[in-house]
DNA sequence: CGCATCGATGGGAGCGCTCCCATTTCAGCG
DNA sequence: CGCTGAAATGGGAGCGCTCCCATCGATGCG
């Protein structure tokens, strides 16, 4: 006599219809008590929730996300390249304001590294089939095709970091211009005249702000002549004290190198990343010149080996975590909008609708390499 | 006049139907082909598949996890504790070997923080309704309930590093112990002879490894009378040269002024992590100890502190991505086996059957600070 | 006091898929 | 040449839930 059900295997526990009979309400109320709806009295809230409890009652998402069409699931695309230039503390931080943000749903969050070409077909994919209720982007190369895609197949999206200045989807960004200004004052500030920097890619717009904070701070300075443009390119990528660095330690010790034979009376460096700041102070270390006597020394990042750089760094905080945070709610919002509205065509409204967009403010952190 | 469907919103892709419909075969052979099984004609298969093709048709995963009682999705469980003990490349890089191997199958990464009590129970209830179809726990400390909660309502699960010299659990682990002694074999090759070392909390079993990997390394030396047993506890885990830290970098600064306190004639100290090196080689500066000329330094981890100390931190290296990957496929292999055997209640077999186990090995990596 | 209203409730109809059984087909065999 | 069994296939029965419509009262008003 077979068992009247081969059970404790995958089986979970017990369905919305057996809280509702237990509660002696019909399967409509149970889950009408279960997803908050207002049109329940009150009395047969509490039995339903009591039986909930008793039965421990957790509601199938498979089941649910069937049935109502959405996946109750945001997935945090990671593009993970080559170089791993984007590790650290940046990850972490994202991902622990992500999570508590989410925490507070019941959202789930599903984590895709996307390594290569197939990878982003696959995550393309699986997107556009709706799998997940919304994207979170990061670290996204201005030639991404992934924003876009997304944009199309009509799922909701938010970008950590912009790919441009004109971003056209919803983004969360840190002021990366402020803060490599600010970097620069506090050099000038210091008495350096001679400022150099060491950039990161040009085909990163975070990097490109944060020349244009440099330069900016220079020209306020008076040390320099009024640019073509505003916040974004307009500027020399390249020039007596501009050397390009690719976000690499190495990167960082080769342009420092350059920097040096260029001008060996350079008296300060803002390299756009903590990374490239070690380098730097490595060529530093090896051309006899002390940091910060000879030359001050700023990073951005505020990573761990600013702190253990010797001396420790000064660098440029982002709120790195709150970005993350800011993400979700962003993202949720336009889940929840999207879920009203009729999201008709792309090419329908003519694109006139503003996307959400938030920048946040970085910080200096002083410590003594400058 | 309302398009035929107001399209383009939530609704995804073609269901099973439609390709079948399209390949002109039954709901069953289509889904047969999708799912490989060998029982389907070749004309059939290649009918279907091109069907696919087609319409470019992605399972809903959510029919499919109702119907077939599984979710094809595995939760990676991550324990946020307050000081973040747990973080910088070690994460990053078990996300990366997860992500390696998971990507082969089409399972989901379902990434959980568990930062409080709630967010525990949270998780457990969700396990044991069967959300998920497997768990890895990373970095479980002594006490966590979480594992053995997991295996009474049958969930498997691979914990990323032991609880004990005996765990239970399906684990893979590093050898901790070796490493250690690798490391303080080194120093004594070196020509130390009062080698501390700074412990990592005793309850963490990963780091009583350490410690013992660090006594063994001695009494092989003849500096060191025999202990009590093999290699777990037994040893005293303070002494003249032993300090216990914390894992942090303030407890390693406290425990090396401790130490040069103790005996201000200590050679050399092993530290049970890097981070806790970078608070004792703080310690040392201050001391006005030059590193490696009158104390030789050695962490753990190999993390980016290590490459980034002053001078650069000789450590022990563990194969980390690896060891994600490693807990991918045991995994996967409790899951398939779970699949077939009737898992029966906990009791039923007496507990008599050979949890898989993997110790990976560590490795000494040399920089300048030794 | 009867009828229109509105809130609260019960429960049918699927969502897209897997499982599994019934059916069809066809080769092999006595 | 009819019979048996294996292989291939079709399609019903749900999986547990949300949606939505029909129902049932109770309330308010003419």
């Amino acid at each position: 006599m077979p068992a009247a059900r081969a059970d404790g295997a995958g089986k979970s526990g017990p369905t919305l219809e057996q809280v509702a009979a237990r509660a002696g309400v019909g399967r409509g109320t149970a889950s009408r008590v279960i997803n908050g709806s207002p049109r329940v009295s009150e009395r047969t809230r509490s039995a339903v929730q009591a039986a909930v409890a008793e039965l421990g009652y957790v509601p199938n998402r498979a089941a649910r996300a069937l049935a109502a069409g959405s996946m109750d699931a945001v997935a945090l695309v990671v593009p993970e390249q080559e170089n791993r230039l984007f590790a650290e503390p940046y990850f972490s931080e994202i991902l622990r304001g992500v999570s508590a943000e989410l925490g507070d749903t019941d959202m789930q969050l599903l984590l895709t590294l996307i390594r290569d070409q197939r990878g982003r077909e696959r995550f393309a994919q699986y997107a556009a089939a709706h799998r997940v209720d919304g994207v979170l982007l990061v670290s996204v190369h201005g030639d991404d095709p992934l924003p876009d895609l997304l944009r199309e197949v009509g799922m909701p999206a938010v970008l950590g970091g912009r790919r441009s200045h004109a971003e056209q989807l919803p983004y969360v960004d840190s002021d990366n211009l402020l803060g490599a200004q600010l970097a620069v004052e506090h050099l000038l500030g210091r008495g350096r005249r001679k400022v150099a920097t060491v950039t990161g890619p040009p085909d990163i717009y975070g990097a490109r702000c944060r020349l244009a904070g440099y330069h900016a701070a220079l020209r306020a300075a008076g040390l320099e002549s009024a640019p073509p443009d505003a916040d974004d390119g307009g500027f020399p990528a390249d020039g007596p004290l501009v050397v390009q660095g690719d976000f690499t330690e190495e990167g960082g010790h080769r342009a420092m190198r350059e920097l040096l034979a260029r001008d060996p009376e350079v008296d300060a460096v803002f390299c756009a990343s903590d990374v490239m700041a070690a380098g730097a102070r490595l060529a530093l270390r090896e051309a006899g010149r002390k940091v910060p006597e000879d030359v001050a020394l700023v990073g951005f990042d505020d990573s761990a080996v600013a702190r253990h750089m010797d001396p420790p760094l000064t660098t440029v905080r982002q709120p790195i975590e709150e970005m993350g945070r800011a993400m979700v709610r962003m993202l949720l919002d336009l889940m929840a909008r999207a879920r009203e509205d009729p999201p008709r065509t792309p090419s329908g409204t003519a694109g006139a609708e503003q996307q959400p967009r938030l920048v946040l403010p970085t910080e200096l952190v002083r410590r003594s390499s400058s």
